[in-house]
DNA sequence: TAGTTGACCGGAA
DNA sequence: ATTCCGGCCAACT
């Protein structure tokens, strides 16, 4: 297995069940890289992917982070509409 | 090649 | 409870 970081970090953040939000620690964690938080937020913001819902992932302290496909507001609106409580 | 940036996290004040 | 500081990682300039 040879697949970029950006790549397991799309795969991880696709296999987020509906309804359900993870924080960027625990993407990381699951990429293999548990302090590569920051990474994991940093290719979100530069290189969104339409087939990665990064609306599930948020920041550890319940807050949404930021989005880059319509503000946070529309991120939220995402969520609640999925069934996942924000705060 | 080296330095800066950021949708973070954890611990200390 | 809130605010400040340091660390860690990948991409960008």
């Amino acid at each position: 297995m040879s697949k970029t970081f950006s790549e397991k970090v799309k795969d991880v953040v696709a296999a987020i069940p509906k309804g359900q939000t993870m924080t960027y620690g625990d993407v990381a964690k699951k990429v293999g890289n548990a302090k590569a938080a920051r990474a994991v937020a940093n290719l979100m913001a530069k290189n969104y992917d339409p087939a990665v819902p990064c609306h599930r992932v948020i920041r550890k302290d319940g807050t949404l982070g930021g989005y880059n496909r319509g503000g946070v507001t529309a991120k939220r609106k995402a969520l609640v509409t999925e069934g996942a409580l924000i705060e």
